[in-house]
DNA sequence: AGCACGCCGACT
DNA sequence: GTCGGCGTGCTC
């Protein structure tokens, strides 16, 4: 028998299969991990079995080496994942080991870590009278003739100090027997008890489409803020359990804290298996094992876990589903989405995703009918959606209020302090000010190494690059013209704080953004303070959109609703949608009705129109028709490639040659019919063109959604590969930001 | 990624 | 004449 194997070497010349023996009286299946002498030195690697045959299909003269060993007795890869790699491997031109490796924990390569066992001891004669001169051995045997069970020696030696001597001299005179069991190392994460809540019958109605969709389907969950999706997600789950199957829940990192954690693990108890980046090797390794051995059928994770070797996949849950994060940021740049409808695909499951401001494309799909559409139109318990008031900058300027805080806002914030309830201002911007110049002469203060002004934190009295993390102090004099007119502009989170304040003496704040949270779970203890009442107001930046309920928030402000709106970016709009709906949704979560203040210098721009009365559907249909005009996703593919260098002349010198040479490449790929498909090949700086002192260019190139497609993309994919050696070539596919 | 084989410069 | 530089090419 021979056995196609991959060696666990991430290199592209090593990257195929290579054929090996399997000795006699190996078992080997596809998807072990095995050892394998290799190369010259016959150097022993580890690699994973691909196939198995009973011909080496090998010419004449080929030596073939025999697999030393299995590293584990199970399989680690299931053939769904072997496939699945496989087919990775093709459509994102990744290594085919880069894509295994994302379906194994890192722990079990190296096999760095290992099963944990725990000792256990029994009397091997209970009816046997036991007579010693020793003391402790009395009293061990006494204890486990009380218990009249096993006993974990890590137990008996809590109830005597010091008996492990004894224990010992026990096992030798056979007094004792011992066997050991494995155990698995579990993170730590509160389960609430609660109870389980009577379905809406717009829930129920929600169940009944899940439960009528065919193997393979996908449907889209558009639920508003607070209609209850979590609870369609635990009934859908349920459901796919009594089927025998298993299931995968995906949540956006920041949102996998404990409490989400608690209310499935209330659910579920430890049929569930938690995967984030925040487990010790340990917990990663046996969170993995225990699904990979059928213990916890659901797990729960975030981007990754959409991996996780659930054998018979029968559901697959994206909570959030337009988190940009579902995107891995580094090779293979896949979506966590498209592996998802793969995954399902072949299973025959279910793909569930929920939004309350689902992603253009997933909208698009759903009204186009490749997804079923699910909707939620009502909070649960009735309670009205926020309402929102929106104040107009402008004329609060021009009516003498030239502070951050309109008057509206401040009104608003008075009340809901002095009726004791809390309030969250929200302002997409760390530090104090957005930039500092010079009024004597214009200069702006930048980075050293980023083409980006710096921003003033106040409290270190520094100014700092938020790109590359470089801080300097804060000049006395302007460093173009030495004259002492320095000023900040721009409005950032820790201003708000100390404009707060200045307008309500006294009142407890927190901050939330990546300077407060810098420390390790600071994260939640900033949070879990704010819901214990210990802070009136929450200011922070779009950390505090998502996660927790606060039943005592009553008011949300927007300190600068247009931000985000005016990014350089085509997705600028339905960010901006997503996040104003997001933050409104914080406002009024109990029994005491939501308020939200837009602060905006554009209240007529039509996406705060829709966020305003929080209109996603007309949103949508805004928003759609400007992609549509202008040929933007979904009705065109994105393509960018970020080349970066040390030298800036000679970068855009080699960018404009690269544009020009890739054109040559698509136009060929396109074919004489598909030269209409290239929509746009655009060569320039990028928007922040140099970061951490490295010079960034970019080439855009748009194309039409054609069926030569996947012909123009392995052009583009062969062209980073025949250049990427020389300097640094990025390419991206529908990239989530442009920066 | 490693490692061996291979063809040109400064050493005993 | 030999030791060793790391360029080139292969790994079942």
């Amino acid at each position: 028998m021979f056995a196609k194997v991959i060696v666990d070497i991430a290199h592209a010349a090593v990257d195929r299969a290579f054929t090996y023996r399997i000795p006699e009286g190996l078992d080997v299946r596809p998807g072990q991990h095995v050892l394998l002498p290799f190369g010259q030195g016959d150097h022993v690697k580890e690699g994973f079995v691909l196939s198995v045959s009973e011909e080496s299909g090998l010419e004449d003269g080929v030596t073939v080496k025999d697999i030393l060993s299995c590293v584990e007795p199970y399989t680690v890869l299931l053939p769904d994942q072997i496939a699945l790699a496989e087919w990775m491997q093709e459509a994102y031109h990744c290594l085919l080991v880069d894509a295994l490796r994302l379906m194994i924990p890192a722990q079990l390569r190296g096999s760095r870590i290992h099963e944990k066992r725990e000792r256990i001891v029994y009397l091997t004669d209970p009816a046997a009278d036991f007579v010693s001169k020793s003391h402790i051995q009395t009293e061990v045997v006494t204890l486990l003739k009380q218990t009249g069970q096993p006993m974990a020696v890590t137990d008996i030696k809590a109830f005597l100090p010091g008996a492990a001597p004894a224990i010992a001299a026990l096992l030798k005179k056979r007094v004792l027997s011992e066997s050991s069991f494995t155990v698995f190392r579990r993170p730590e994460y509160g389960s609430r008890r609660e109870d389980v809540p009577e379905l809406t019958a717009e829930q129920a109605a929600a169940l009944r489409e899940v439960d009528a969709l065919s193997p393979g389907q996908t449907a889209l969950l558009y639920g508003v803020t607070g209609s209850g999706k979590t609870e369609v997600y635990l009934r859908c789950i349920e459901a796919c359990l009594q089927q025998g199957k298993g299931a995968i829940v995906l949540v956006p990192e920041i949102a996998l804290t404990p409490q989400t954690v608690g209310r499935f693990a209330a659910r579920f108890g430890d049929r569930i298996a938690v995967l984030h980046s925040r487990l010790s090797a340990g917990e990663r390794f046996d969170e993995w094992r225990r699904i990979r051995l059928g213990k916890a059928p659901i797990v729960i994770g975030a981007r990754s876990a959409v991996f996780a070797p659930v054998e018979d996949l029968g559901l697959v849950i994206i909570d959030e589903e337009h988190e940009s994060s579902y995107q891995s940021e580094i090779t293979p740049r896949y979506h966590a989405l498209d592996i998802a409808r793969r995954r399902v695909k072949a299973s025959g499951g279910k793909l569930l995703l929920g939004s309350a401001t689902p992603s253009l494309l997933s909208y698009y799909r759903a009204l186009s009918g490749s997804y079923k559409l699910i909707e939620l139109r009502h909070r649960v318990g009735g309670r009205p959606l926020p309402t929102v008031s929106v104040a107009d900058m402008r004329a609060e300027f021009l009516s003498g209020n030239n502070g951050i805080f309109s008057s509206l806002l401040l009104s608003k914030l008075e009340a809901c302090l002095k009726q004791g309830h809390q309030a969250m201002l929200f302002l997409n911007r760390r530090g104090y000010s957005t930039f500092v110049s010079c009024r004597g002469c214009g200069y702006v203060l930048t980075c050293d190494n980023c083409d980006i002004a710096m921003t003033y934190h106040k409290a270190q009295n520094a100014v700092r690059c938020h790109y590359c993390g470089a801080r300097k102090p804060l000049p006395a004099v302007c460093p173009n013209c030495g004259k002492p007119f320095i000023k900040y502009f721009g409005i950032g989170t820790e201003q708000v704080e100390e404009q707060i304040q200045k307008c309500f003496p006294g009142t407890a704040t927190v901050r939330m953004d990546a300077d407060t949270v810098a420390h390790r779970d600071a994260y939640e203890q900033i949070l879990s303070a704010f819901g214990r009442g210990e802070a009136q107001i929450l200011i922070g930046t779009q950390m505090i959109a998502k996660g927790h309920d606060f039943p005592n928030v009553t008011l949300v402000g927007v300190i600068a609703a247009d931000t985000t709106l005016n990014f350089p970016d085509y997705r600028s709009g339905e960010r901006t949608f997503q996040l104003l709906t997001q933050v409104s949704g914080r406002a009024g979560r109990d029994k005491d009705p939501g308020e939200v203040v837009m602060q905006t210098y554009v209240p007529d721009h039509p996406v705060l129109r829709f966020a305003r009365v929080q209109d996603y559907p007309g949103f949508y249909q805004y928003e759609i028709a400007q992609r549509k005009k202008c040929l933007y996703p979904p009705f065109s593919l994105f393509i960018r490639l970020l080349l970066s260098g040390e030298n800036e002349e000679s970068l855009i010198e080699r960018g404009k040659e690269y544009a020009r040479a890739l054109e040559a490449d698509l136009r060929q790929a396109l074919g004489a019919e598909g030269q209409g498909d290239l929509l746009l090949l655009l060569a320039a700086p990028a928007p922040i063109a140099r970061i951490a002192g490295l010079s960034r260019y970019q080439i855009l190139v748009k194309l039409l959604r054609t069926k030569r497609l996947p012909q123009a993309l392995h052009a583009v994919y062969d062209f980073e590969t025949s250049h990427r050696e020389d300097g640094f070539l990025k390419i991206e596919i529908n990239p989530q930001d442009m920066f």
